[in-house]
DNA sequence: AGCACGCCGACT
DNA sequence: GTCGGCGTGCTC
């Protein structure tokens, strides 16, 4: 039996994988309901927003039980139907509720119900009256105090309401301010100024003419493009014309970057090259700025969106051209929730708007030169320019018997000292913070842990303080063993900390800075370190994988790597991947025309062949090596993983027993194209005080793994044991074992 | 996931 | 006699 009339299919912000029916509101104009728009609807005893994803004619819904809408939020669609469709495939594919991606593509207020328009942003900003006044002196009055010293510090000088503490009501406080004439009112428009635009674009090498001609014939059509480029190729130039290009088609472009790839430096490039509004989209944009920018974005009103992740989803009204820059970086993978990629899925919706898709990177991940390698991508090689960089000589210092001194070999320290009296500077990467990673007692063997972790507590000397890097936790240092009351508890290990503090005893007077997150947490820290390294004032830059994005470092003629075995021992198969894309990152801060960068590399494993291939056949070598690797292992990008995570407090016992029955459906599900390996409990079996195991799914063919999860995920939703554990499905997850 | 309903222990 | 613990069931 069934119901007829239009039926509006909404997808609803709830855990469940499917859509949801409804009678429209009552006196709804049918003409009004088109996919896209938000509705209202009742759903349990909740009313949530939802998304109409269709309307149909009939639904299956016995007739007693369907509901009717409440309200129809919107006269247009806010989400279009690429974006539909977009998100359609996405819910398929990883087999996620569609609820929950419609959701995660909405910004906020629009999830909340917030109509679906701009006006500028509210701000408030000092007057001149405002600034002459000390807010020391209001000792009456300190919430007037705090926000007058709020609005002297703010970029800009001006303070939005996402920039305040949600836990006070400021409003009065600012009222206050403003009637007395300190504060005033104003409205900042939501996009990057049009900018000023006066960068002329440079000449093109041949090559790089070459690529932003390909991406130029590609318009109009999808296409995807490897654009791979050592670094100082000029790939960010390719990017800027082939926008040039497309803008004057009168297209959009949209450029997805890594996390730490989205800096004040890369927005204020494009803006000195195209006097164009600027959408950016960065993590730190407040609520109304981001739907500013999103319903900008989807009028057409902002050639360029720039942004991280998660704008793969910000509608375009004119889309051209797509590029995620760094492709091969992990943070395009969202680690929780819905657990998509940026960039597999910049790659989908290429294909639905019908434009080139253009991946970049000087160290391609072995997806994508799979895919290239396959013709699938069309390969766009930038050489190094030439004549001018030479290749950064590599040279691996085997310190399985040196005598290191807070890490560091005395031919490293030698080398340092040479490049140091040349007037080079030194640029160490050392990816662990903190002083030193473990702090244990000589008297008994006592190691301080982490209480909620199965992890060694690192310890940050400047601070005092004991630290888990996995859950946060804290303490401080204690003075004496806890287990035999011994004075002699030792620093073991080296953190950047604590290389930090010996550069400056082996290195006196030459000028130690230290980039990692501790170094850099205050806003503009980082800027302020990276000009003293570029004005010569810092000679000595240590670091961790902060070190290895985005700046360049001219003045660095030598670079350090202190140890690269974590990287090689680690039990994840694309360990090695990693860290050969972060050495190659890292060589490729140093060094510029005329001056050839020096890398030495320190291992315990200088024979190992990855390392080998790297240095002595660059990337290329090492990737083609790392490929026929994955092949003989049956591994991606040869096959195609899912991995069904659990976790719960207590104890191992119910995210196994779950996991037992999760093996135990897919066994009887899969086809013999599935193979189901676990379940076993995660690299770190407890976490932030959490039980975590997983189980892995493999299959050469992708359409059979999609097969098996497709039922497998919609039995996992009824399971009575997963109510006693919080589960996950990750499709192509990164990090595996 | 929320948010019910529902059936057994310590309290005004 | 109630307030409230979290076990299972549902959401068009």
């Amino acid at each position: 039996m069934s119901v007829a009339g239009p039926i509006l299919q909404v997808a609803v912000p709830s855990p469940l994988r499917r859509l949801f029916d409804y009678l429209p509101p009552t006196g709804a104009d049918p003409g009004l309901l088109l996919p896209g728009i938000r509705v209202q609807v009742p759903f349990g005893r909740t009313r949530p927003v939802g998304v109409l994803v269709a309307v149909a004619a009939a639904s299956e819904v016995p007739p007693g039980r369907l509901r009717r809408a409440l309200a129809l939020l919107d006269r247009t669609p806010v989400v279009p139907p690429v974006l539909l469709e977009l998100a359609a495939w996405a819910a398929g594919y990883y087999h996620h509720p569609p609820g929950e991606v419609l959701q995660t593509l909405l910004p906020v207020l629009l999830r909340q119900g917030a109509e679906a328009r701009v006006g500028g942003v509210p701000c408030w900003r000092l007057t001149a009256a405002g600034r002459a006044v000390a807010p020391e002196g209001l000792t009456r009055a300190p919430r007037q105090a705090e926000l007058l010293r709020r609005l002297g510090e703010a970029a800009g000088g001006e303070l939005t309401p996402d920039d305040l503490p949600e836990a006070t009501d400021w409003r009065a406080v600012l009222r206050t301010l403003v009637d007395k004439g300190w504060v005033e009112r104003g409205e900042r428009p939501c996009l990057e100024a049009a900018a000023v635009g006066r960068d002329t674009p440079p000449a093109l090498n041949p090559a790089q003419s070459a690529a932003v001609a390909a991406v130029g014939e590609a318009a109009g059509r999808f296409q995807p493009l490897l654009l791979d480029g050592v670094t100082g190729s000029g790939k960010t130039e390719v990017y800027l014309q082939a926008i040039a290009t497309a803008l004057a088609a009168g297209r959009q472009a949209l450029v997805l970057v890594p996390e730490i790839g989205l800096t004040p430096q890369t927005v204020a490039r494009f803006r000195r090259r195209f006097a164009v509004p600027l959408a950016v989209l960065h993590s730190g944009l407040g609520e109304r700025e981001r739907l500013c920018a999103w319903l900008a974005a989807g009028r057409g009103e902002a050639p360029i969106v720039i942004g991280t992740r998660s704008a793969v989803f910000t509608p375009l009204a004119r889309p051209g051209l797509i590029i995620v820059d760094e492709e091969h970086d992990a943070s395009f993978k969202q680690q929780e929730g819905f657990r998509y990629s940026a960039r597999d899925l910049a790659l989908v919706r290429g294909r639905l708007e019908r434009v080139p898709v253009v991946l970049g990177s000087a160290t391609p991940s072995l997806e994508s030169l799979r895919n290239a390698g396959e013709g699938r991508y069309r390969r766009l090689v930038l050489p190094e320019r030439a004549g001018a960089a030479l290749h950064p000589r590599f040279r691996l210092l085997d310190i399985r018997a040196a005598a290191l001194d807070e890490g560091l070999s005395p031919p490293l320290l030698a080398a340092m000292g040479g490049h140091l009296d040349a007037g080079g500077q030194v640029l160490l990467f050392l990816n662990r913070r903190g002083f030193a990673p473990t702090l244990i007692c000589h008297g008994c063997g006592w190691v301080a842990e982490c209480r909620r972790c199965d992890a060694r507590l690192t310890l940050h000397a400047r601070a005092g303080r004991l630290r888990c890097h996995h859950c946060g936790a804290e303490q401080p240092v204690p003075r004496q063993c806890p287990a035999c009351g011994g004075l002699d508890l030792r620093p073991l290990g080296q953190g950047t900390e604590r290389v930090e503090e010996g550069l400056g005893r082996h290195f006196p007077g030459v000028g130690v800075v230290r980039v990692d997150r501790d170094s850099t947490r205050r806003k503009g820290a980082m800027e302020r370190l990276i000009d003293g390294v570029q004005a010569g004032a810092s000679r000595i830059l240590v670091g961790t994988q902060m070190l290895a994005k985005g700046h360049h470092f001219p003045g660095v003629t030598l670079v350090g790597i202190l140890d690269v075995d974590g990287g090689l021992f680690s039990a994840d198969f694309r360990a090695g991947e990693r860290m050969a894309q972060l050495i190659i990152q890292v060589a490729g801060r140093a060094g510029r025309a005329d001056r050839p960068g020096e890398v030495v590399i320190q291992t315990r494993q200088p024979d190992h062949p990855l390392l080998i291939d790297l240095i002595e056949g660059g990337y290329d070598r090492f990737a083609r090596a790392a490929l026929a690797e994955r092949a003989a292992a049956g591994l991606p990008p040869y096959t195609s993983l899912a991995l069904v995570r659990a976790e719960a407090p207590g104890g191992m016992a119910r995210p196994l027993a779950f996991l037992e029955s999760v093996a135990e459906r897919a066994r009887a599900l899969a086809l013999a194209g599935v193979q189901v390996l676990g379940p076993v409990s995660a690299p770190m079996e407890r976490r932030a005080g959490r039980y975590r195991a997983q189980l892995l799914l493999i299959a050469p063919r992708r359409a059979d793994l999609h097969a098996l999860l497709g039922p497998l995920a919609l039995e996992l939703e009824g399971m009575q044991s997963g109510r006693a554990v919080r589960w996950s499905l990750d499709v192509d997850p990164l990090e595996t074992f």
